[in-house]
DNA sequence: CAGAATCCTATACGATACTG
DNA sequence: CAGTATCGTATAGGATTCTG
């Protein structure tokens, strides 16, 4: 009750790596699992919610949602909603998020030769 | 007690998306915080186990450990030891490791530039 | 030097149900 | 259609201590 956070060394290692190492300044971004995968569904270009989900059908709406606000939190997603009768919102890479293509078409080349050579 | 673990449909869901999913199957190996931040280290070459710590002296001694035989046994990363008497354990990339290279060199890039952008 | 062991907490993730 | 809310579990991650 009267705890509320006095300590939380805690993610301090993960900022403080950040610092110096630009590999883990990316992972604080993208770290987890779905993050990656999220933008790799949006490179083609625009998507609407729905189509995400569909595009990416094991993922929970929860995680979904959760991970999509966090990404235009760091400014790599855009968010567009217009305020019709049937919502309708639409979700694409920002300039940022952009620029992290190569990324993960790196990801996807890799994967696709490392599994052939298993 | 007799409930041993009769339901793991935790992780499925990452089992099924690798399926058709390049980037995820990537993910399912480089999840996490850690492991890109290890390889990233390993790319200029072979390091001791203390040389990594002193790379990456934010990482705690139980998560390079474990990380780095989760990396062993995905074949990205090769332990070689010889049984001296101070031991010495060197850490080297696998082909597979290497291969994934660009993947980190895309992310250092990443990080380099848009931290000069904000 | 290179780790293993133990204990603990925070967070990521998932299932399900509900809503403007 | 595009979310929220709630609850539960599993895993990630960390602090500390010990060892061949």
């Amino acid at each position: 009750m009267t705890k509320i956070k006095e300590n939380s060394t805690r993610n301090e290692n993960k900022q403080l790596t950040a610092g110096w190492c630009p590999v883990s300044y990316v992972m604080n971004k993208l770290g987890g699992y779905w993050k990656p995968i999220i933008l790799f569904q949006l490179i083609e270009g625009p998507k609407r919610y729905s189509e995400l989900r569909k595009a990416i059908p094991t993922i929970t709406e929860k995680m979904l949602i959760q991970h999509l606000k966090q990404l235009q939190e760091d400014n790599l997603v855009l968010r567009t909603a217009t305020a019709v009768v049937p919502p309708h919102v639409t979700y694409k890479l920002t300039q940022a998020g952009i620029n992290l293509t190569p990324v993960m078409e790196a990801m996807a080349n890799w994967a696709i030769n490392n599994r052939e050579n298993n």
